[in-house]
RNA sequence: GCCCCCGUCGUCUAGCCUGGCCUAGGACGCCGGCCUUUCACGCCGGAAACGCGGGUUCAAAUCCCGCCGGGGGUGCCA
């Protein structure tokens, strides 16, 4: 059985690149029927705190992500402890008591020579004696594995072909700080290794580690999984994606009013080719069904806010059932201060609104003239309106009489006032649009006529009349 | 510096393995037109790319070599 797991660390907010990464490990298991596994790398104490493992769950669950299984690693110090033993004991690590400043020396030293920097291994030839002499002196000591000379480690990627690392390129590295905490090479090998990971999906910035790591399962006597390396998600510079060049986190997609659906479909797209001609827009089933690591790219992508939003907008318009527009819609509306009691108005305007914003955020803005009371007329938007008087009046007088139950019977009804009076189409439509509106540009005026109470076109209507005097 | 990865329109990409079907296809964005009560939506059209240099071949985006460029890693972070 397939199984892989998704592994972020506690120590900030879901990262669009981490959240690509969760995605693709969870459509891979679904789409071979496996198991996907949600585990949260807590093992640095210093940076990992449980406000963040809160929020990546809850936008991991935002996301339309789901796990069968979910551990905490934190709460598995004593299982690790275990393997550390066996490692010690079979001379595949051994303690360092070497203190930060005296690598922090030998790193500059290096640097000066401008040799590449590696642990030089004061540490690794100490006699029992030695060590436990150290021991007892209370001197606090990490530990390391030690890596044998000159091994090249080689591994077939699923993305990118054949890797191959000298093991040379690093020093004996630590699976055991000095405070007693795990570290990350180690702990995911065990982890997976327990877990059943079959398949593991990270980020291309891992696959220096993933050398390090093959030499732990070999030494602990487990085989390794398969390794897919995604390429990273790249800012409008090439540079990896950061706050630096904007909204990173899943969170601000949600809060700016973005679709959770159209948001996975277009991180699927970063880096990823659906099978089957030219079409982009898949829903989650949709993608379980296709999606295959045969068609993931090696290469990096640029993160596109305009397609994001082009995509929201397609979601919003077109894929999305009106129950779900509703549902998703449903809280900027109140942010927004706007009478939502009235679920069937809201339900309409919604659903005859829908293709005229891309996001949450710009629907509050575009819906605004049909929740308001009254609506503000700028002062240079009056003079305009003072030559059309006649047009106001004359669609007053009709009002009373007139049906406007559907945008059609509304355009219907004022193509008769066009007709009657002899002007140009836009002759009406602009006063009625900015006497109802306040504004030159917007959803469709016949929208907002055939949806809001006749006393309220009425009143903003006469409330104009008797401004111009 | 060293190690690793990557390199097709501005961006996401198809094509590359199995050379000719590629006058390099699609999508976002951009530009123009149509529709129209403005913007938008929709429809139609357009500009826009094989990083460079050698080779192999009748023929190269596709195969080989070199260069250049970009990115990532180089932690008692993950």
């Amino acid at each position: 059985m397939v199984v892989t797991r998704f592994a972020p660390s506690p120590t900030g907010y879901l990262h669009l690149g981490n959240a690509r990464t969760a995605i693709f490990s969870y459509l891979f298991a679904r789409h071979h029927g496996g198991k996907f596994i949600l585990r949260i790398e807590d093992t640095d104490r210093e940076r990992s705190k449980k406000e963040y493992e809160e929020s990546l769950v809850e936008d991991l669950r935002w996301l339309g992500l789901d796990w069968d299984e979910f551990y905490r690693q934190s709460e598995r110090f004593d299982i690790y402890r275990k393997y550390v033993d066996q490692l010690l004991e079979k001379g595949y690590a051994y303690p360092c008591f070497c203190t930060e400043e005296e690598l922090e020396r030998e790193r500059r030293e290096a640097e000066l020579k401008k040799i590449p920097y590696r642990y030089s291994g004061r540490c690794r030839n100490l006699t029992e004696r030695e060590v436990e002499r150290l021991k007892a002196e209370g001197r606090p000591y990490a530990i390391r594995f030690r890596v044998p000379d000159g091994r090249t480690v080689v591994f077939e990627d699923l993305i990118k072909g054949k890797i191959a690392i000298n093991v040379d390129d690093f020093g004996d590295f630590i699976i055991v700080r000095s405070d007693g905490t795990p570290t990350y090479n180690l702990v995911v090998v065990i982890d997976d290794a327990l877990m059943g990971v079959t398949h593991v999906l990270r980020g291309e910035d891992h696959i220096s580690n993933t050398p390090k790591q093959i030499l732990i399962y070999k030494a602990l006597g487990f085989e390794p999984p398969s390794f897919a390396h995604l390429p990273v998600i790249l800012g409008p510079d090439r540079s990896k994606l950061s706050k630096r060049h904007g909204a990173v986190s899943v969170a601000s997609y949600r809060e700016e009013g973005y679709l959770p659906e159209a948001l996975f479909n277009y991180l699927c797209l970063l880096g990823w080719t659906p099978p089957s001609g030219d079409r982009e827009v898949f829903l989650k089933e949709e993608l379980i069904e296709i999606f295959d690591l045969k068609d993931v790219n090696r290469s990096p992508a640029v993160f596109s806010v305009e397609k994001l939003r082009w995509m929201n907008g397609v979601y919003i318009r077109e894929v999305v059932s009106r129950e779900r527009l509703y549902e998703a819609a449903l809280p900027f509306l109140k942010e927004a201060g706007y009478p939502v009691e009235d679920r069937e108005y809201v339900m309409k305007v919604l659903e005859l609104t829908r293709d005229a914003y891309e996001t949450f955020k710009e629907m509050v803005i575009r819906l605004r003239p049909f929740f308001v009371d009254e609506v503000e007329i700028p002062e240079n938007l009056m003079n305009p309106l003072r030559d059309a008087r006649d047009v106001l009046s004359e669609f007053l007088k009709r009002l009373e009489g007139a049906d406007l139950s559907s945008p059609d019977k509304v355009k219907e009804f004022v193509k008769g006032i066009i007709r009657d009076m002899n002007l140009k189409p836009r002759q009406v439509w602009h006063p009625l649009r900015v006497a109802l509106t306040g504004e030159e540009e917007g959803v469709g005026v016949d929208i907002l006529m055939s949806v809001l109470p006749k006393e309220k076109l009425r009143s903003r209507v006469e409330r104009v009349l008797s401004c111009l005097g």
